[in-house]
DNA sequence: TGTACATCAGTGAACGCGCGTTCACTGATGTAC
DNA sequence: TGTACATCAGTGAACGCGCGTTCACTGATGTAC
């Protein structure tokens, strides 16, 4: 081939880091492809070399983006408190920066109106994360917290984070993020 | 004036009610003016003598909504249990009909990315029903109930069924949903 | 070793389409005289 | 009472633009002979 090994994979790894970002700061439906090309240095001519559709790409940045916060709530969770995580999630840095935040609270609502197969991805992605937060918190308790459990968990902290960055008055903003850790940590312990 | 009386107005009011169910139903930046205008009976030439921009009418529709659903909370509150307005936001039929239901778990993400003026709007319209929802919550506990706690409960709420709209596979679907009833039970009776 | 060819990610222009917005015009009614 | 004019919601075509997608072409490299 004309170019190095693994050329291929780096540029699509570049194409599925600026959608993610792109997608979760703006929107899906707001980003173009052309905008998401030129954020990882291409034309757009190229962009069906590496996926089959716009649909295609949402799928794969949702998995990539789900999969990082998979791992990244894994770390937390092996060496901090519950407390923590919670906190880090319902922080103003998290709720200022959604580009690089979690993809459920950006994207949810959207994805529920995507096709019925990036929904499936979306969920069995996401389901990774609820089975092991189900897992730490059965762990904790002497009861069993299911996935479903973990998700209206994560509803909480996703929902409570959409109405912090919906809310313009900082004082008020702050307020709900403070009002969802205490909710998120009763529900957590109880 | 060449039409009676409240013609202008009726217009209006059948435009908001088509924008209110489209924006619900399918997003805000996925529906055209175009869309909105037909379901109203009418052609898009017409739209800038009701409304001066296509983000004016997101105004007026998210007032609406919002407007609509608290009146709906404030008789449901007054006739029937807390554990009847969970159980029916956090039901199938709502989670099956997006673009009648909670303007909230439809759009508060994509409210986030809208200027300054409609989050300011909504978060107005939307603190009535806050304020309402603390005041109920205050009075059935000795302790004080805020508006950001009420924020938490809406979050919890929204955010769930955002999750259950999410998931494509049925049964895990109600069990989200049941499992976020048992959980703002558990936060409303803390 | 040297040359011709195959490979294929990338280019850039084009496609038809729908977007938000503008505008000259219509036509039914109310008002003025 | 009859006629000319003013009003203004509604019409429908057009504007420039960005969308997702397609395609003929480029050009650097690996392979075949």
């Amino acid at each position: 081939m004309r170019y190095t090994a693994g050329h291929n994979e780096a540029a699509r790894e570049r194409i599925l880091e600026a959608a993610t970002r792109l997608f979760c700061g703006q929107g899906i439906a707001a980003v173009g492809l052309a905008k998401v090309m030129a954020d990882a240095d291409l034309t757009v001519g190229t962009f069906y070399t590496h996926f089959a559709s716009k649909e295609a790409l949402v799928q794969g940045a949702l998995e990539r983006a789900l999969d990082a916060r998979h791992a990244a709530l894994e770390a937390a969770l092996a060496s901090a408190d519950l407390e923590v995580v919670v906190r880090a999630y319902l922080s103003p840095a998290h709720r200022d920066v959604a580009a690089t935040g979690c993809p459920v609270a950006a994207l949810a609502a959207e994805v529920a109106r995507h096709p019925a197969e990036t929904q499936a991805s979306f969920a069995a992605h996401n389901g990774r994360t609820l089975d092991a937060l189900g897992a730490w918190l059965s762990a904790r308790r002497g009861a069993e917290v299911t996935r479903a459990d973990a998700a209206a968990l994560l509803g909480l902290l996703a929902g409570t984070l959409q109405l912090a960055r919906a809310t313009p008055d900082p004082a008020a903003s702050d307020a709900i993020l403070e009002a969802g850790v205490r909710a998120a940590l009763r529900l957590a312990a109880a």
